[in-house]
RNA sequence: GUGGGUGUAGCUCAGUUGGCAGAGCGCCAGGUUGUGGUCCUGGAUGUCGUGGGUUCAAGUCCCAUCACUCACCCCA
């Protein structure tokens, strides 16, 4: 086969797309507990609501972009993030008026033009929680609850949770100039010292040793806080206290796009290699302003279902592929491929799941079907069975057989199959 | 964008100083002509990533190229 799939795109099938949707159903649950719902944004938008929301200065919007002309000319671009997204369709569709907050969800792929590696992918899978149109500190923290619960809810036990704040319009600037200050002083390489002009906070991320080193006493903006950052930061942290999930204090944590302000998070895991980030989130109180919307703040987070895939397998915790059906036709000859047809779409409508083996297979083949679809029961049906008016019912667990009448199948089945 | 590693059966991989292309798992069939899962027996499947070079002879050595992969950077 001359074709594969493009470059940096995973695929799950079978087994392991099971895990793929139990992570997403595992999300989707903790969101709708916590009253979110659900909202579907396009995959693609104007290139413009990507470069003005996520930020001129990211590495996202600069190099990572899928942006391409339609066939009328316009410049649109395949979503890196959903925030911006959200937020637009929120005030083009006038969410924000009614009662505040406005708490969605959603989920899909987003798109990042980047070399692939472990756990980084060009196109992404995200699950997504947005609060709008709240400063309470409360829902910062209900927020990191809702992506804690969904770790929890998959059995992972080794998440960390690393909390910081960036502060705010009021007291960013000045810690900013101080940190550029103290940045200028160092001895960096080119492109690291063309980030202290353009987005200073990052250097302070940067992962390697000698960067680390040398920031170590670089001024932290926990220091510099306004008294409302303060208390909004303090407030979160008591918050989190209450519900008993645990964080850890990273005053040097910073995150990639622009539009983040005060509350910034980021979920870890320690067995993942280089691409530990399972999940991230903050408040972006200037994102709608940022694309021409009224002053309206907000929070939300990310979290990324290809690397909580990796997490999950990581800690041992995929399950056993499920029993695809509960019933199995087996038939003997082709009247009997009739009847089971029919037979099967009856029990489906009925409620029980089945299957049955096709292309005239033989009973060792069938059979063989009928252990691999993990069913609890066979259906046997062969001509000397339909002149008795009867069929096998085998339970492959035990191996018993017994001979049930036509017209009683169904029932009886449903009887067999609930607990 | 930068650097390292790896390409052999459907999958995971072995293949010696260059000398007949292999194993396990899976798949198919038979043992059992109306019985799966265990067991036994047998079977099919390869442009050895691609192109070139060296050699009597290349999966093995050399060059190029492509793909995959890990890491930097960045982020979910």
């Amino acid at each position: 086969m001359s074709f594969q799939a493009p470059k940096g795109v995973p695929e799950y099938f079978p087994p392991r797309s099971a895990t793929f949707l139990a992570v997403r159903a595992a999300f989707a649950t903790a969101a709708q507990n916590a009253g979110y719902s659900y909202i579907e944004v396009p995959v693609f938008e104007d290139t413009e609501l990507f470069a003005r929301g996520v930020g001129e200065s990211t590495d996202v919007v600069t190099k990572e972009m899928y942006t391409f002309a339609d066939r009328g000319g316009r410049s649109v671009t395949l979503r890196p993030e959903f925030t911006a997204g959200v937020m637009r369709s929120t005030l083009e569709h006038g969410l924000h008026h009614g009662q505040l907050p406005v708490k969605l969800w959603t989920t899909g792929p987003a798109f990042r033009y980047e070399r692939p590696q472990a756990g980084r992918y060009r196109q992404l899978q995200q699950f997504n929680v947005e609060a709008i149109g709240t400063e309470d500190p409360a829902v910062d923290a209900e927020t990191i609850a809702v992506a804690w619960s969904g770790y929890q809810a998959l059995g992972l036990s080794q998440v960390r949770l690393l909390l910081n704040t960036l502060g705010c319009k009021q007291c960013r600037p000045a810690y900013r100039a101080a940190l550029q200050d103290f940045l200028r002083g160092l001895d960096l390489d080119e492109a690291t010292r063309e980030r202290i002009e353009i987005n200073p906070l990052r250097v302070l991320d940067d992962k390697r040793p000698e960067v680390r080193a040398q920031v170590e006493n670089a001024p932290l903006i926990t220091d510099h806080l306004c008294a409302s950052c303060k208390a909004h930061h303090d407030r979160v942290r008591s918050l989190l206290e209450d519900l008993g999930v645990p964080w850890e204090d990273a005053p040097r944590l910073v995150r990639g796009l622009d539009y983040y302000t005060r509350t910034t998070y980021e979920f870890d895991h320690p067995l993942l290699g280089a691409q530990s980030g399972i999940g991230g989130g903050g408040r972006y109180d200037g994102l709608s302003e940022d694309i021409g919307g009224p002053p309206l703040p907000g929070i939300g987070f990310a979290v990324g279902v290809d690397r909580i895939i990796l997490a999950v397998e990581a800690e041992n915790l995929s399950q056993e592929a499920p029993a695809r059906v509960a019933v199995y036709g087996v038939p003997l000859g082709e009247e009997a491929a009739r009847r089971m047809f029919r037979l099967v779409s009856e029990l489906r409508a009925a409620g029980v799941s089945a299957d049955m083996a096709f292309d005239g297979k033989g009973l060792k083949g069938a059979m063989k079907g009928a252990d691999r679809s993990g069913a609890a029961y066979a259906v046997i049906l062969g001509d000397r069975d339909i002149a008795a008016g009867a069929a096998q019912v085998k339970d492959l667990a035990s191996g018993d057989q017994t001979s049930v009448p036509l017209a009683e199948i169904i029932t009886t089945l449903k009887e067999r199959l609930t607990p």
